[in-house]
DNA sequence: CGTCCTTGTGCAATCGTTTGCGCAATCCAG
DNA sequence: CTGGATTGCGCAAACGATTGCACAAGGACG
């Protein structure tokens, strides 16, 4: 007893290949043979046996070590803004999904759109050695894709486009577009625009879409109308107050992300309007919630869940060796309660 | 050029330790000594010159062999139900950048609240070899933990307790309570309750106190004023017009999560009542949007980023062979606009 | 001037898996 | 009954990093 080691919490599990194949009376080899996908040149019976006797003793492959000598981590990572964004999470849940039905586990990194987390945020991903990346944040000016083109690491951006590079994205300048033609129809020609941060594609597009299509329609925006913001939220409601503190408020408002017309309608009831009634209002990326809001807004609807599983499409031709081309996806306009009056 | 090998795709870095070692004219072992957190028994300047070798070279160690050898992946996992369940991504949040900062990469999987799903993360999880788990999903009769204490995996549950297991948490029965206590000063007698799903101790324990307490108040609820939900806003939606459809439809509402009370908003306006004013209504969470809701909603509010890193904490101090104990947060009532008229 | 200690470095084993190569056993045809 | 083809399996070398142990150099001390 007293030279028995101290076995202070200890994982309770050694089964390694070892083990199976020596329970199974065959060389590790052939067990680790017999346990691949498609086990050639080992019998029938013997892969039998060994799956069996696995099973049986709970082995589990060790994906680190195996991608040690393959040279495959199995590993994709993710690069978002922020996991709290509800479109963000969505894209993500999707691209997880799709990784995984391709036997790949994923990681996923918020950088806050600031370039010094997201530099270390990505080393530790290249540390863990991750056979590609999924950049969901690409700014004007971000350099992350360009490093990662240097280094040889397959990557794709989602959601938001960058000259030059592979990415899946929506038709966001067309979204913009189907927003302002449905407000024109409406016979609204005083409008404002919460703009998001126009670093991003999502952003810029979005609104110079809407704009352009106003100004074809000889009621062009002057520039106090249209307001940068953050993609939350609050800063929804900071912008939507901005908007209704101008002399000749809007009658109308278009919000390029569902959170940001969110906070609009506290802005709009705050100036003591009633949203839809003497303030339309249109989002962006119709989420769930848009459809269940007290008022029920309108929103430019894409499709996130394609986003999240093509752009791991994307990634897969990479690994095979193919070189895919960017997609980009129609939007759509879903109208509902906070565009139907006037 | 002809017997050229085919470089295709070729990763551009096989930047190891023994490059570095080479270029830097020591041997493997010193490198590696002098790369560690701290370098023991290596000289000062050896240690300096290994380092802006790396450096310069883009020598980054990789964590996966690393982790072969030492028995320690650095990495935790992290089980949610979904995470476009903004709760739940809050804390994720808080959880990977508490983990990050202790040098731990973290893996989140959505199990969806099915347990084939779950089964099938969780595994691949453990195929990672993750040093720990934490668990933000779980549920009355579930095995998860259970199978993590056999295996000897460290592990903590989070948000949802389970009786006999490490968690932290805030006293959602507490929070119950003082939604109750707040609707009974007020003079709400007939009220009704959003329940959420009573697999998990969040909506069983919030419901339970919230009944009790108008129990003692000589209000019981009767049942249908109680029902059964998700955690969605189109669930929140269904159960409320649920309740206004009742044939003495309550004079507020609790519901056991924000996004509920966001659904059943729209069913307060769809029964052509105002929110706040006709219908009392408190959420949970606290969520950003509450506060810019058009009627900025009164929640229970619970610290969710503290849950997340004192959970982090409880696993680090596993990992230390400590035993923690678990964590019981108060909750806090912040009052806004639906619970201002009466 | 010899011994002992300290300090810095190298050697080699090890973690769990995959895989090129070669050896044995089996089969069938000539 | 023999020889070649085929099949099934084992050996050992990677993969990249960490670490116990041994050893060399140099200083301190008696």
């Amino acid at each position: 007893m007293k030279d028995e080691p101290i076995a202070q919490r200890a994982r309770v599990r050694p089964v390694t290949l070892a083990t199976v194949a020596h329970h199974a009376q065959v060389h590790v080899s052939t067990a680790s043979r017999a346990l691949s996908d498609n086990p050639a040149g080992i019998g029938a019976d013997t892969v039998r046996r060994v799956r069996e006797l696995a099973a049986v003793l709970g082995y589990r492959r060790d994906v680190g070590a195996a991608g040690l000598r393959t040279g495959s981590s199995r590993l994709i990572g993710v690069l978002v803004p922020r996991l709290t964004d509800l479109v963000l999470a969505s894209i993500y849940e999707s691209i997880d999904a799709a990784a995984g039905a391709a036997g790949y586990g994923t990681v996923v990194a918020n950088t806050l759109d600031d370039p010094d987390h997201r530099r270390v945020r990505l080393d530790a991903m290249l540390s863990r050695r991750i056979d590609g990346v999924v950049i969901g944040d690409s700014h004007i000016g971000d350099t992350a894709a360009h490093e990662l083109r240097a280094r040889g690491v397959p990557y794709v951006l989602v959601m938001r486009k960058l000259e030059g590079h592979l990415s899946v994205t929506t038709d966001d300048y067309r979204g913009g577009q189907l927003a302002a033609e449905h407000l024109l129809e409406l016979g609204h020609h005083r409008v404002g625009v919460i703009a998001g941060d126009q670093l991003a594609s999502t952003g810029r597009e979005r609104t110079l879409g809407f704009r352009r299509a106003f100004e074809s329609a000889g009621y062009p925006l002057p520039d106090p109308y249209v307001v940068e913001s953050a993609f939350s939220t609050p800063s929804g409601l900071l912008a939507g107050s901005e908007l209704m503190r101008l002399p000749d408020p809007p009658t109308a408002i278009f919000a390029v992300h569902d959170l940001l017309a969110l906070g609009a309608m506290g802005a709009i009831r705050d100036a003591g309007k009633r949203v839809g009634e003497d303030v339309g209002l249109i989002g962006y990326n119709d989420l769930d919630l848009a459809a269940t809001l007290p008022v029920p807004l309108t929103s430019v609807r894409s499709d996130l869940g394609a986003m999240g599983s093509l752009s791991v499409d994307a990634l897969l031709g990479q690994f095979r060796g193919e070189t895919p081309s960017s997609v980009l996806l129609p939007p759509e306009l879903v109208v509902r309660a906070t565009t139907q009056h006037r």
